[in-house]
DNA sequence: CGCAGTATTGAAATTTCTCAAGCCGAGTGG
DNA sequence: CCACTCGGCTTGAGAAATTTCAATACTGCG
Protein backbone atom coordinates (compact mmCIF):
# COMPACT_ATOMS: atom_id res chain seq x y z
CA UNK A 1 0.00 0.00 0.00
CA UNK A 2 3.10 2.43 -0.35
CA UNK A 3 2.56 5.54 -2.69
CA UNK A 4 2.51 4.68 -5.96
CA UNK A 5 3.64 7.40 -8.59
CA UNK A 6 1.64 8.64 -10.87
CA UNK A 7 2.85 6.78 -13.58
CA UNK A 8 2.39 3.52 -11.66
CA UNK A 9 -0.96 4.46 -10.88
CA UNK A 10 -1.92 4.93 -14.39
CA UNK A 11 -0.37 1.73 -15.05
CA UNK A 12 -2.41 -0.45 -12.46
CA UNK A 13 -5.83 1.96 -13.65
CA UNK A 14 -5.05 0.21 -16.88
CA UNK A 15 -3.83 -3.20 -15.72
CA UNK A 16 -7.03 -3.65 -13.48
CA UNK A 17 -9.41 -2.59 -16.35
CA UNK A 18 -8.69 -4.96 -18.74
CA UNK A 19 -7.71 -7.69 -16.34
CA UNK A 20 -11.48 -7.44 -15.14
CA UNK A 21 -12.99 -7.07 -18.48
CA UNK A 22 -11.12 -10.41 -19.48
CA UNK A 23 -12.50 -12.08 -16.49
CA UNK A 24 -16.11 -10.99 -18.18
CA UNK A 25 -15.59 -12.07 -21.76
CA UNK A 26 -12.67 -12.69 -24.70
CA UNK A 27 -11.22 -9.92 -25.83
CA UNK A 28 -9.51 -8.94 -29.27
CA UNK A 29 -5.60 -7.26 -28.60
CA UNK A 30 -7.49 -4.26 -30.07
CA UNK A 31 -10.26 -4.43 -27.49
CA UNK A 32 -7.13 -4.01 -24.80
CA UNK A 33 -5.71 -1.04 -26.55
CA UNK A 34 -8.86 0.49 -26.62
CA UNK A 35 -9.32 -0.30 -22.77
CA UNK A 36 -5.76 1.27 -22.22
CA UNK A 37 -6.14 4.41 -24.55
CA UNK A 38 -8.84 5.24 -22.22
CA UNK A 39 -7.88 8.41 -20.10
CA UNK A 40 -9.27 9.00 -16.79
CA UNK A 41 -9.08 11.44 -13.94
CA UNK A 42 -7.33 9.85 -10.85
CA UNK A 43 -8.59 11.08 -7.25
CA UNK A 44 -8.31 9.79 -3.64
CA UNK A 45 -11.25 9.71 -1.14
CA UNK A 46 -11.40 9.93 2.39
CA UNK A 47 -12.65 7.36 4.86
CA UNK A 48 -16.61 8.03 4.58
CA UNK A 49 -16.53 10.97 1.85
CA UNK A 50 -18.98 10.84 -0.80
CA UNK A 51 -17.83 10.10 -4.22
CA UNK A 52 -21.02 10.15 -6.16
CA UNK A 53 -24.15 11.11 -4.44
CA UNK A 54 -27.89 9.71 -5.01
CA UNK A 55 -29.72 12.20 -7.09
CA UNK A 56 -26.27 12.52 -9.17
CA UNK A 57 -26.05 12.62 -12.53
CA UNK A 58 -23.01 11.57 -13.49
CA UNK A 59 -20.72 11.95 -17.01
CA UNK A 60 -17.72 9.90 -15.44
CA UNK A 61 -18.02 5.94 -14.34
CA UNK A 62 -16.04 5.21 -11.65
CA UNK A 63 -12.84 2.43 -11.13
CA UNK A 64 -11.89 1.41 -7.86
CA UNK A 65 -8.24 1.27 -8.01
CA UNK A 66 -7.06 1.42 -4.18
CA UNK A 67 -9.58 0.49 -0.85
CA UNK A 68 -12.68 -0.08 -0.38
CA UNK A 69 -16.18 1.69 -1.70
CA UNK A 70 -19.83 1.10 -0.77
CA UNK A 71 -23.02 2.01 -2.53
CA UNK A 72 -26.03 3.11 -0.39
CA UNK A 73 -29.33 4.78 -0.20
CA UNK A 74 -30.91 7.00 2.49
CA UNK A 75 -34.47 6.74 3.91
CA UNK A 76 -36.40 9.91 4.34
CA UNK A 77 -36.16 9.10 8.06
CA UNK A 78 -32.26 9.82 7.38
CA UNK A 79 -31.59 5.90 8.08
CA UNK A 80 -28.54 4.13 5.91
CA UNK A 81 -28.89 1.10 3.75
CA UNK A 82 -25.57 0.10 2.78
CA UNK A 83 -26.39 -2.22 -0.84
CA UNK A 84 -22.74 -3.86 -1.73
CA UNK A 85 -18.82 -3.27 -0.72
CA UNK A 86 -16.80 -2.77 -3.34
CA UNK A 87 -12.82 -4.10 -4.08
CA UNK A 88 -10.17 -2.52 -6.58
CA UNK A 89 -11.05 -3.77 -10.14
CA UNK A 90 -14.90 -2.97 -9.38
CA UNK A 91 -16.77 -0.69 -11.35
CA UNK A 92 -19.64 0.23 -8.77
CA UNK A 93 -21.44 2.93 -11.00
CA UNK A 94 -21.14 1.92 -14.16
CA UNK A 95 -25.13 1.53 -14.30
CA UNK A 96 -24.65 5.00 -14.77
CA UNK A 97 -24.01 5.16 -18.28
CA UNK A 98 -27.48 4.12 -19.01
CA UNK A 99 -29.22 5.38 -15.88
CA UNK A 100 -28.95 8.71 -15.78
CA UNK A 101 -30.05 9.45 -12.22
CA UNK A 102 -27.95 7.97 -9.23
CA UNK A 103 -30.75 5.70 -7.40
CA UNK A 104 -28.08 5.44 -4.20
CA UNK A 105 -24.68 7.03 -3.96
CA UNK A 106 -21.01 5.84 -3.35
CA UNK A 107 -18.90 6.59 -0.82
CA UNK A 108 -15.19 5.27 0.48
CA UNK A 109 -15.14 3.37 3.72
CA UNK A 110 -11.26 3.47 3.82
CA UNK A 111 -9.11 5.98 2.13
CA UNK A 112 -9.43 5.16 -1.74
CA UNK A 113 -8.11 5.28 -5.15
CA UNK A 114 -10.19 6.01 -7.59
CA UNK A 115 -10.17 6.50 -11.46
CA UNK A 116 -13.14 8.53 -13.41
CA UNK A 117 -13.68 7.66 -16.46
CA UNK A 118 -15.69 10.12 -18.83
CA UNK A 119 -19.05 8.51 -20.20
CA UNK A 120 -18.16 9.69 -23.36
CA UNK A 121 -14.84 7.63 -23.35
CA UNK A 122 -16.97 4.62 -22.44
CA UNK A 123 -19.72 4.66 -24.72
CA UNK A 124 -17.61 5.13 -27.67
CA UNK A 125 -16.29 1.85 -26.26
CA UNK A 126 -19.08 0.02 -25.88
CA UNK A 127 -20.38 1.69 -29.41
CA UNK A 128 -17.46 -0.13 -31.36
CA UNK A 129 -16.16 -2.66 -29.38
CA UNK A 130 -18.63 -5.44 -28.54
CA UNK A 131 -16.27 -7.78 -26.65
CA UNK A 132 -16.08 -5.18 -24.44
CA UNK A 133 -19.60 -4.02 -24.19
CA UNK A 134 -20.77 -7.92 -23.07
CA UNK A 135 -17.98 -7.60 -21.03
CA UNK A 136 -19.02 -4.67 -19.37
CA UNK A 137 -22.49 -5.76 -19.32
CA UNK A 138 -21.51 -8.85 -17.77
CA UNK A 139 -19.83 -7.15 -15.19
CA UNK A 140 -23.05 -5.57 -14.19
CA UNK A 141 -25.07 -8.81 -14.41
CA UNK A 142 -22.52 -10.01 -11.57
CA UNK A 143 -23.16 -6.74 -9.38
CA UNK A 144 -27.15 -7.53 -9.87
CA UNK A 145 -26.38 -11.39 -8.49
CA UNK A 146 -24.77 -10.06 -5.43
CA UNK A 147 -27.77 -8.30 -4.98
CA UNK A 148 -30.25 -11.53 -5.21
CA UNK A 149 -28.06 -12.44 -3.03
CA UNK A 150 -27.70 -9.49 -0.37
CA UNK A 151 -31.77 -9.84 -0.42
CA UNK A 152 -31.58 -13.58 0.74
CA UNK A 153 -28.93 -13.06 3.11
CA UNK A 154 -30.72 -10.37 4.98
CA UNK A 155 -33.79 -11.68 4.60
CA UNK A 156 -33.70 -15.70 5.19
CA UNK A 157 -30.82 -16.07 7.34
CA UNK A 158 -30.23 -15.52 10.93
CA UNK A 159 -28.35 -13.05 12.34
CA UNK A 160 -24.82 -14.83 12.60
CA UNK A 161 -25.46 -16.72 9.41
CA UNK A 162 -25.98 -13.34 7.88
CA UNK A 163 -22.61 -12.54 9.01
CA UNK A 164 -21.03 -15.39 7.98
CA UNK A 165 -22.55 -15.43 4.88
CA UNK A 166 -20.89 -12.06 4.42
CA UNK A 167 -17.16 -13.35 5.57
CA UNK A 168 -17.37 -16.09 3.35
CA UNK A 169 -18.27 -13.56 0.05
CA UNK A 170 -15.40 -10.85 0.73
CA UNK A 171 -12.87 -13.21 1.76
CA UNK A 172 -13.97 -15.08 -1.49
CA UNK A 173 -14.03 -11.97 -3.62
CA UNK A 174 -10.52 -10.72 -2.07
CA UNK A 175 -9.11 -13.87 -3.30
CA UNK A 176 -10.42 -13.81 -6.67
CA UNK A 177 -8.93 -10.55 -6.69
CA UNK A 178 -5.46 -11.75 -5.14
CA UNK A 179 -6.38 -8.95 -2.44
CA UNK A 180 -6.42 -11.69 0.35
CA UNK A 181 -3.16 -12.89 2.18
CA UNK A 182 -3.90 -16.35 3.47
CA UNK A 183 -7.45 -16.43 5.40
CA UNK A 184 -7.03 -12.54 5.71
CA UNK A 185 -8.52 -9.94 4.17
CA UNK A 186 -9.45 -5.94 4.42
CA UNK A 187 -12.96 -4.94 5.94
CA UNK A 188 -12.96 -1.58 7.04
CA UNK A 189 -16.93 -1.24 8.62
CA UNK A 190 -17.31 -0.76 11.98
CA UNK A 191 -20.12 -2.65 13.64
CA UNK A 192 -22.63 -0.17 12.88
CA UNK A 193 -22.12 0.22 9.40
CA UNK A 194 -22.29 -3.94 8.79
CA UNK A 195 -25.50 -3.20 10.48
CA UNK A 196 -26.76 -0.79 8.12
CA UNK A 197 -25.28 -3.67 5.73
CA UNK A 198 -26.80 -6.43 7.10
CA UNK A 199 -30.54 -5.05 8.54
CA UNK A 200 -29.61 -5.35 12.22
CA UNK A 201 -28.71 -2.76 14.94
CA UNK A 202 -25.01 -2.64 15.93
CA UNK A 203 -25.55 -4.71 19.17
CA UNK A 204 -27.16 -7.41 16.98
CA UNK A 205 -23.89 -7.60 15.16
CA UNK A 206 -21.65 -7.28 18.45
CA UNK A 207 -23.18 -10.45 19.31
CA UNK A 208 -23.51 -12.27 16.62
CA UNK A 209 -19.62 -11.41 15.78
CA UNK A 210 -19.05 -12.89 19.69
CA UNK A 211 -20.82 -16.12 18.36
CA UNK A 212 -18.68 -17.03 15.62
CA UNK A 213 -15.67 -15.76 17.41
CA UNK A 214 -16.63 -17.73 20.15
CA UNK A 215 -16.69 -21.07 18.06
CA UNK A 216 -13.18 -20.08 16.60
CA UNK A 217 -15.09 -19.36 13.57
CA UNK A 218 -13.64 -15.96 12.44
CA UNK A 219 -11.45 -13.11 13.69
CA UNK A 220 -12.54 -9.13 13.19
CA UNK A 221 -10.03 -6.59 14.46
CA UNK A 222 -9.08 -3.19 12.95
CA UNK A 223 -10.93 -3.30 9.46
CA UNK A 224 -9.15 -7.02 9.32
CA UNK A 225 -11.28 -10.28 8.69
CA UNK A 226 -9.32 -13.39 9.66
CA UNK A 227 -11.38 -16.85 8.60
CA UNK A 228 -10.15 -19.27 11.36
CA UNK A 229 -12.13 -21.83 10.20
CA UNK A 230 -13.44 -21.70 6.28
CA UNK A 231 -15.14 -24.97 6.11
CA UNK A 232 -17.17 -23.90 9.52
CA UNK A 233 -17.69 -20.63 8.37
CA UNK A 234 -19.03 -21.66 4.69
CA UNK A 235 -21.33 -24.47 6.15
CA UNK A 236 -22.95 -21.65 8.98
CA UNK A 237 -23.84 -19.31 6.25
CA UNK A 238 -24.40 -21.80 3.63
CA UNK A 239 -22.48 -20.23 1.65
CA UNK A 240 -21.94 -21.35 -2.22
CA UNK A 241 -19.96 -18.74 -4.41
CA UNK A 242 -22.15 -19.78 -6.85
CA UNK A 243 -24.07 -17.01 -7.90
CA UNK A 244 -20.34 -14.37 -8.28
CA UNK A 245 -20.43 -16.13 -11.20
CA UNK A 246 -16.65 -16.95 -11.55
CA UNK A 247 -15.32 -18.72 -14.20
CA UNK A 248 -14.34 -22.36 -13.28
CA UNK A 249 -11.49 -22.95 -16.24
CA UNK A 250 -9.17 -21.04 -17.45
CA UNK A 251 -9.58 -18.21 -20.16
CA UNK A 252 -11.85 -19.92 -22.32
CA UNK A 253 -14.54 -17.95 -23.69
CA UNK A 254 -17.54 -17.66 -20.78
CA UNK A 255 -20.20 -15.48 -23.48
CA UNK A 256 -21.07 -16.18 -26.73
CA UNK A 257 -19.18 -13.35 -28.26
CA UNK A 258 -15.57 -14.75 -28.22
CA UNK A 259 -12.65 -13.53 -30.43
CA UNK A 260 -13.98 -14.07 -34.06
CA UNK A 261 -10.92 -15.14 -35.77
CA UNK A 262 -7.47 -16.52 -34.51
CA UNK B 1 -57.90 -12.19 -20.13
CA UNK B 2 -60.13 -14.16 -22.88
CA UNK B 3 -58.01 -16.94 -24.56
CA UNK B 4 -55.89 -15.53 -27.53
CA UNK B 5 -55.19 -17.21 -31.01
CA UNK B 6 -52.16 -18.32 -31.64
CA UNK B 7 -51.32 -15.72 -34.02
CA UNK B 8 -52.67 -13.01 -31.68
CA UNK B 9 -50.55 -14.07 -28.99
CA UNK B 10 -47.57 -14.00 -31.01
CA UNK B 11 -48.19 -10.58 -32.26
CA UNK B 12 -48.33 -9.72 -28.54
CA UNK B 13 -45.04 -11.38 -28.14
CA UNK B 14 -43.67 -9.26 -30.45
CA UNK B 15 -45.22 -5.99 -30.03
CA UNK B 16 -44.66 -6.23 -26.13
CA UNK B 17 -40.72 -7.01 -26.84
CA UNK B 18 -40.70 -4.12 -29.10
CA UNK B 19 -42.21 -1.76 -27.07
CA UNK B 20 -40.54 -2.87 -24.00
CA UNK B 21 -37.27 -2.27 -25.65
CA UNK B 22 -38.35 0.97 -27.04
CA UNK B 23 -38.73 1.74 -23.85
CA UNK B 24 -35.04 1.61 -22.84
CA UNK B 25 -33.05 2.91 -25.95
CA UNK B 26 -34.03 4.28 -29.50
CA UNK B 27 -34.63 1.68 -31.96
CA UNK B 28 -33.97 1.83 -35.67
CA UNK B 29 -36.86 0.42 -37.76
CA UNK B 30 -34.60 -2.75 -39.07
CA UNK B 31 -34.35 -3.22 -35.09
CA UNK B 32 -38.23 -3.51 -34.72
CA UNK B 33 -38.18 -5.83 -37.80
CA UNK B 34 -34.90 -8.09 -36.03
CA UNK B 35 -36.94 -8.42 -33.04
CA UNK B 36 -40.62 -9.21 -34.53
CA UNK B 37 -38.25 -11.37 -36.73
CA UNK B 38 -37.20 -13.70 -33.01
CA UNK B 39 -38.86 -17.34 -33.26
CA UNK B 40 -39.97 -17.83 -30.16
CA UNK B 41 -41.74 -20.80 -28.11
CA UNK B 42 -44.94 -20.09 -26.61
CA UNK B 43 -45.78 -21.70 -23.26
CA UNK B 44 -48.23 -21.67 -20.52
CA UNK B 45 -47.07 -22.43 -17.01
CA UNK B 46 -49.55 -23.41 -14.07
CA UNK B 47 -49.56 -21.03 -10.66
CA UNK B 48 -46.55 -22.38 -8.77
CA UNK B 49 -45.30 -24.11 -11.79
CA UNK B 50 -41.44 -23.46 -12.04
CA UNK B 51 -40.08 -21.95 -15.34
CA UNK B 52 -36.46 -22.47 -15.00
CA UNK B 53 -34.52 -24.05 -11.84
CA UNK B 54 -31.56 -22.42 -9.92
CA UNK B 55 -28.88 -24.25 -11.09
CA UNK B 56 -29.93 -24.91 -14.42
CA UNK B 57 -27.95 -23.81 -17.68
CA UNK B 58 -30.94 -22.42 -19.87
CA UNK B 59 -30.53 -21.80 -23.93
CA UNK B 60 -33.93 -19.77 -23.88
CA UNK B 61 -34.65 -16.14 -22.05
CA UNK B 62 -38.27 -15.73 -20.99
CA UNK B 63 -40.11 -13.71 -21.89
CA UNK B 64 -43.23 -12.48 -20.14
CA UNK B 65 -46.78 -12.27 -22.34
CA UNK B 66 -49.72 -12.84 -19.71
CA UNK B 67 -50.13 -13.81 -15.83
CA UNK B 68 -47.08 -12.96 -12.92
CA UNK B 69 -43.60 -14.31 -12.02
CA UNK B 70 -41.20 -14.28 -9.07
CA UNK B 71 -37.78 -15.39 -8.94
CA UNK B 72 -36.72 -16.91 -6.13
CA UNK B 73 -34.05 -18.52 -4.33
CA UNK B 74 -34.08 -21.43 -1.83
CA UNK B 75 -31.89 -21.56 1.34
CA UNK B 76 -30.10 -25.27 2.21
CA UNK B 77 -32.83 -25.65 4.98
CA UNK B 78 -35.23 -24.85 2.06
CA UNK B 79 -36.44 -21.77 3.08
CA UNK B 80 -37.80 -20.17 0.17
CA UNK B 81 -36.51 -16.05 -0.50
CA UNK B 82 -38.74 -14.51 -3.48
CA UNK B 83 -36.32 -11.81 -5.19
CA UNK B 84 -38.41 -10.37 -7.85
CA UNK B 85 -42.12 -10.05 -9.14
CA UNK B 86 -42.48 -9.85 -12.81
CA UNK B 87 -44.74 -8.07 -14.78
CA UNK B 88 -45.79 -8.90 -18.87
CA UNK B 89 -43.06 -7.74 -21.20
CA UNK B 90 -40.51 -8.49 -18.46
CA UNK B 91 -37.46 -10.74 -19.56
CA UNK B 92 -36.85 -12.22 -15.85
CA UNK B 93 -33.92 -14.52 -16.84
CA UNK B 94 -32.21 -11.98 -19.63
CA UNK B 95 -29.03 -12.53 -17.41
CA UNK B 96 -28.43 -16.24 -18.43
CA UNK B 97 -27.28 -14.95 -21.99
CA UNK B 98 -24.02 -13.95 -19.90
CA UNK B 99 -24.35 -15.94 -16.52
CA UNK B 100 -24.32 -19.66 -17.70
CA UNK B 101 -25.99 -21.21 -14.64
CA UNK B 102 -28.84 -20.12 -12.96
CA UNK B 103 -28.30 -18.64 -9.31
CA UNK B 104 -31.97 -18.66 -8.44
CA UNK B 105 -35.27 -19.90 -9.91
CA UNK B 106 -38.22 -18.49 -11.99
CA UNK B 107 -41.43 -19.77 -11.17
CA UNK B 108 -44.90 -18.73 -12.06
CA UNK B 109 -47.66 -16.91 -9.80
CA UNK B 110 -51.08 -17.20 -11.18
CA UNK B 111 -51.56 -18.76 -14.49
CA UNK B 112 -49.06 -17.75 -16.96
CA UNK B 113 -48.20 -17.61 -20.63
CA UNK B 114 -44.39 -16.72 -21.68
CA UNK B 115 -42.72 -17.01 -24.69
CA UNK B 116 -39.05 -18.72 -24.24
CA UNK B 117 -36.67 -16.91 -27.00
CA UNK B 118 -33.55 -19.44 -27.86
CA UNK B 119 -29.72 -17.56 -26.77
CA UNK B 120 -29.03 -18.43 -30.21
CA UNK B 121 -31.09 -15.58 -31.66
CA UNK B 122 -30.54 -13.28 -28.66
CA UNK B 123 -27.01 -13.85 -29.31
CA UNK B 124 -27.06 -12.75 -32.88
CA UNK B 125 -29.40 -10.12 -32.33
CA UNK B 126 -27.13 -8.11 -29.66
CA UNK B 127 -24.01 -9.11 -31.73
CA UNK B 128 -25.21 -7.29 -34.58
CA UNK B 129 -27.46 -4.40 -33.44
CA UNK B 130 -26.05 -2.45 -30.95
CA UNK B 131 -28.95 -0.47 -30.08
CA UNK B 132 -30.86 -3.63 -29.20
CA UNK B 133 -27.91 -4.46 -27.21
CA UNK B 134 -27.82 -1.73 -24.84
CA UNK B 135 -31.70 -1.87 -24.91
CA UNK B 136 -31.34 -5.46 -23.21
CA UNK B 137 -28.72 -4.01 -21.20
CA UNK B 138 -30.55 -1.19 -19.44
CA UNK B 139 -33.38 -3.72 -18.52
CA UNK B 140 -30.92 -5.67 -16.56
CA UNK B 141 -29.94 -2.46 -15.16
CA UNK B 142 -33.09 -1.58 -13.92
CA UNK B 143 -33.44 -4.87 -12.73
CA UNK B 144 -30.58 -4.18 -10.87
CA UNK B 145 -32.20 -1.09 -9.49
CA UNK B 146 -35.16 -2.96 -8.24
CA UNK B 147 -33.13 -5.54 -6.12
CA UNK B 148 -31.32 -2.68 -4.50
CA UNK B 149 -33.97 -1.36 -3.23
CA UNK B 150 -35.58 -4.68 -2.21
CA UNK B 151 -32.37 -4.63 -0.17
CA UNK B 152 -33.46 -1.64 1.61
CA UNK B 153 -36.91 -1.97 1.76
CA UNK B 154 -36.35 -5.50 3.60
CA UNK B 155 -33.35 -3.77 5.61
CA UNK B 156 -34.53 -0.39 6.45
CA UNK B 157 -38.22 -0.04 6.72
CA UNK B 158 -40.97 -1.12 9.19
CA UNK B 159 -43.26 -3.68 8.18
CA UNK B 160 -45.91 -1.54 7.40
CA UNK B 161 -43.89 0.57 5.46
CA UNK B 162 -42.38 -2.07 3.70
CA UNK B 163 -45.79 -3.93 2.73
CA UNK B 164 -46.84 -0.16 1.47
CA UNK B 165 -43.70 -0.04 -0.87
CA UNK B 166 -44.24 -3.20 -2.57
CA UNK B 167 -47.61 -1.98 -3.02
CA UNK B 168 -46.62 1.46 -4.15
CA UNK B 169 -43.97 -0.47 -6.51
CA UNK B 170 -46.60 -2.84 -7.89
CA UNK B 171 -48.93 -0.44 -8.88
CA UNK B 172 -46.69 1.82 -10.56
CA UNK B 173 -45.23 -0.81 -12.39
CA UNK B 174 -48.38 -2.04 -13.60
CA UNK B 175 -50.02 1.29 -14.62
CA UNK B 176 -46.57 2.06 -16.62
CA UNK B 177 -46.97 -1.25 -18.13
CA UNK B 178 -50.84 -0.51 -19.18
CA UNK B 179 -52.10 -3.06 -16.92
CA UNK B 180 -53.75 -1.13 -14.17
CA UNK B 181 -57.17 -0.46 -13.77
CA UNK B 182 -57.47 2.89 -11.84
CA UNK B 183 -55.96 2.44 -8.86
CA UNK B 184 -56.27 -1.57 -8.59
CA UNK B 185 -54.15 -4.26 -9.92
CA UNK B 186 -53.05 -7.92 -9.91
CA UNK B 187 -51.09 -9.10 -7.21
CA UNK B 188 -51.50 -12.53 -6.90
CA UNK B 189 -49.22 -13.44 -3.71
CA UNK B 190 -50.61 -15.28 -0.40
CA UNK B 191 -49.76 -13.75 2.89
CA UNK B 192 -47.33 -16.59 2.89
CA UNK B 193 -45.78 -15.12 0.31
CA UNK B 194 -45.63 -11.88 1.09
CA UNK B 195 -43.52 -12.79 3.66
CA UNK B 196 -41.33 -15.06 2.23
CA UNK B 197 -41.22 -11.44 -0.52
CA UNK B 198 -40.54 -8.81 1.94
CA UNK B 199 -38.61 -11.15 4.87
CA UNK B 200 -41.37 -11.29 7.30
CA UNK B 201 -43.32 -14.13 8.82
CA UNK B 202 -47.07 -14.61 7.46
CA UNK B 203 -48.60 -13.55 10.83
CA UNK B 204 -46.87 -10.09 10.64
CA UNK B 205 -47.66 -9.31 7.17
CA UNK B 206 -51.71 -10.24 7.97
CA UNK B 207 -50.94 -7.72 10.82
CA UNK B 208 -49.03 -5.03 8.72
CA UNK B 209 -51.76 -5.65 6.20
CA UNK B 210 -54.48 -4.74 8.72
CA UNK B 211 -52.95 -1.73 9.87
CA UNK B 212 -52.83 -0.40 6.22
CA UNK B 213 -56.42 -1.38 5.72
CA UNK B 214 -57.59 -0.25 8.79
CA UNK B 215 -55.98 3.39 7.96
CA UNK B 216 -57.99 3.57 4.85
CA UNK B 217 -54.15 3.21 2.54
CA UNK B 218 -55.48 0.09 0.45
CA UNK B 219 -57.58 -2.97 0.11
CA UNK B 220 -55.87 -6.40 -1.04
CA UNK B 221 -58.20 -9.25 -1.96
CA UNK B 222 -58.63 -12.45 -4.81
CA UNK B 223 -55.18 -11.15 -5.94
CA UNK B 224 -55.67 -7.94 -6.36
CA UNK B 225 -54.59 -4.88 -4.89
CA UNK B 226 -56.82 -1.50 -4.79
CA UNK B 227 -55.08 1.82 -3.38
CA UNK B 228 -57.44 3.92 -1.22
CA UNK B 229 -55.08 6.65 -0.45
CA UNK B 230 -52.28 6.78 -2.90
CA UNK B 231 -50.17 9.95 -1.30
CA UNK B 232 -50.95 8.46 1.95
CA UNK B 233 -49.72 5.60 0.75
CA UNK B 234 -46.73 7.24 -0.60
CA UNK B 235 -45.88 9.15 2.18
CA UNK B 236 -45.97 5.60 4.55
CA UNK B 237 -44.05 3.98 2.24
CA UNK B 238 -41.48 6.45 1.57
CA UNK B 239 -41.85 5.64 -2.22
CA UNK B 240 -39.94 7.35 -4.60
CA UNK B 241 -40.25 6.00 -8.45
CA UNK B 242 -36.84 7.33 -9.20
CA UNK B 243 -35.07 3.93 -9.18
CA UNK B 244 -37.39 2.63 -11.16
CA UNK B 245 -35.37 4.76 -14.55
CA UNK B 246 -38.62 5.58 -16.11
CA UNK B 247 -38.28 8.17 -18.63
CA UNK B 248 -39.70 11.52 -17.85
CA UNK B 249 -39.94 12.71 -21.65
CA UNK B 250 -41.22 11.27 -24.64
CA UNK B 251 -39.61 9.09 -26.84
CA UNK B 252 -36.33 11.02 -26.62
CA UNK B 253 -33.70 9.14 -26.91
CA UNK B 254 -32.30 8.22 -23.18
CA UNK B 255 -28.84 6.37 -24.00
CA UNK B 256 -26.06 7.97 -25.88
CA UNK B 257 -26.94 5.67 -28.58
CA UNK B 258 -29.40 6.86 -30.15
CA UNK B 259 -30.49 6.49 -34.23
CA UNK B 260 -27.24 7.23 -35.39
CA UNK B 261 -29.10 8.98 -38.70
CA UNK B 262 -32.68 10.12 -39.75
C1' DC C 1 -2.35 12.36 27.69
C1' DG C 2 -6.84 12.70 26.48
C1' DC C 3 -10.55 12.98 23.22
C1' DA C 4 -13.72 10.86 20.07
C1' DG C 5 -15.30 7.12 18.06
C1' DT C 6 -15.91 2.27 18.59
C1' DA C 7 -16.71 -2.02 21.06
C1' DT C 8 -18.65 -4.60 24.90
C1' DT C 9 -21.93 -5.93 28.21
C1' DG C 10 -26.24 -6.02 31.04
C1' DA C 11 -30.99 -5.32 31.45
C1' DA C 12 -35.43 -3.49 30.19
C1' DA C 13 -38.67 -2.59 26.52
C1' DT C 14 -40.38 -3.78 22.32
C1' DT C 15 -41.00 -6.25 18.30
C1' DT C 16 -41.45 -10.34 15.99
C1' DC C 17 -42.21 -15.13 15.70
C1' DT C 18 -44.34 -19.42 16.89
C1' DC C 19 -48.12 -22.01 18.25
C1' DA C 20 -52.82 -22.74 18.21
C1' DA C 21 -57.53 -22.28 17.31
C1' DG C 22 -61.31 -20.68 14.59
C1' DC C 23 -63.11 -18.73 10.34
C1' DC C 24 -64.07 -18.27 5.54
C1' DG C 25 -64.61 -19.30 0.64
C1' DA C 26 -63.87 -22.42 -3.16
C1' DG C 27 -64.05 -26.82 -4.92
C1' DT C 28 -65.59 -31.87 -4.30
C1' DG C 29 -68.41 -35.55 -3.96
C1' DG C 30 -72.24 -37.83 -1.77
C1' DC D 1 -78.10 -29.20 -2.13
C1' DC D 2 -75.27 -29.81 1.55
C1' DA D 3 -71.49 -31.58 4.21
C1' DC D 4 -66.68 -31.95 3.84
C1' DT D 5 -62.05 -30.63 3.00
C1' DC D 6 -58.38 -27.76 1.91
C1' DG D 7 -55.84 -23.67 1.70
C1' DG D 8 -55.62 -19.31 3.12
C1' DC D 9 -56.85 -15.62 6.38
C1' DT D 10 -57.60 -13.89 11.14
C1' DT D 11 -56.89 -13.47 15.93
C1' DG D 12 -55.02 -14.27 20.63
C1' DA D 13 -51.34 -15.37 23.70
C1' DG D 14 -46.88 -16.97 25.17
C1' DA D 15 -42.07 -17.55 23.74
C1' DA D 16 -38.20 -15.92 21.62
C1' DA D 17 -35.54 -12.75 19.29
C1' DT D 18 -34.21 -8.11 18.66
C1' DT D 19 -33.76 -3.38 19.72
C1' DT D 20 -33.09 0.27 22.76
C1' DC D 21 -31.05 2.32 26.65
C1' DA D 22 -27.26 2.89 29.46
C1' DA D 23 -22.90 2.42 31.49
C1' DT D 24 -18.11 1.02 30.89
C1' DA D 25 -13.93 -0.15 28.42
C1' DC D 26 -10.92 0.05 24.62
C1' DT D 27 -8.17 2.17 20.63
C1' DG D 28 -6.22 5.30 17.45
C1' DC D 29 -5.23 9.82 16.57
C1' DG D 30 -4.07 14.39 17.59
Amino acid sequence: MAEESDFELRKRVSDLLVARAAEHGTLLETDEVALRSVRSRLRTVAPNEDIVHEGDRPDTAVLLVNGMLARYQTLPGGERQYLSLHLPGDMPDLQSLFLDVMDHALCALDRAEVALMPHTQLSKLVLERPAIAFAFWRMTLVDAAIFRQAITNNGARSHSARLAHLFCEQLFRSKEAGLAEGRTCSLPLTQNQLGQLLGMSQISVNRALHKLREQGLVELRFGRLTVIDWAALVAHAGFDPAYLHVAKQGVLPRTPFGKRHG
